[in-house]
DNA sequence: CCCACGCATCGACAACTGTCAATATCGACG
DNA sequence: CGTCGATATTGACAGTTGTCGATGCGTGGG
């Protein structure tokens, strides 16, 4: 299977209880994300004009070694958060707006009303 | 500091390159997420009438035991995700809807464009 | 008063994670 | 071809995590 796997994952949470599957699909996005360094590295690349930065841009902004860096970015790509290409000798990385998507619609807010039945 | 710790957590991660602070805020709450039975667990609660649930509701739908799913609604609990309401010999769970909202806002796809400068 | 029940805590253990130093790979450029 | 600079891989290690069984703690009912 692909590295760019479908984003079957998008249904909000609040819409009806996960099934086990599902869960198993999303959770590894939101395991990409839920670290310090890997969320600012998201967020760097986002802010940038075309979602779009280079590693050597991404590195100095940390106090952690090149292999840790590293690291960390083939974490956020294996989990479909982030772009890879090579251009020359450098390595750009762009986020994916489906992959965003598909996170922010997890999160949309629409709770089941308190009146409602179960 | 409470529980319910105030969230400053919310822009989106495209509006500017996240601060270390900021980055160590909103990981927590993500980590709580980035497991299955948690993710299952917040989508049984939130899908649920008023978005409350009885643990003893909750322990069934897994394979899992007691202690276990304890833990995991602790852990939703203390990263401010899911409250916590003893009502006789029971525990229900209800999920803060302000704690969804900032996760969504994270998520708004506000990319930068292309052409804009970095 | 004691028991049954729902939930939390504890202690243990295997599995996973973040980090680094060392080293490999790969492309550009003399 | 040799070297240099940018990135990836490997191996190691401490710290964290998910899970369980055993046990503790309140609450409500006989």
């Amino acid at each position: 299977m692909s590295i760019h796997a479908p984003l079957a994952c998008c249904t909000p949470l609040a819409h009806e209880p996960m099934s086990a599957d599902q869960a198993a699909q999303v959770a590894p996005m939101l395991k990409a994300l839920a670290d310090p360094v890997r969320l600012r590295l998201m967020s760097m690349v986002m802010s940038r004009a075309g979602a779009e930065a280079c590693a050597c841009e991404l590195l100095p902004a940390f106090d952690l070694s090149q292999p840790t860096i590293s690291h960390h970015l083939k974490v956020l790509h294996e989990a479909g958060l982030l772009d890879r290409e090579k251009r020359g000798v450098w390595v750009y990385f762009h986020a994916r707006p489906e992959a965003m998507a598909a996170l922010g619609s997890l999160f949309a807010t629409t709770l089941a009303p308190a009146g409602a039945p179960a």
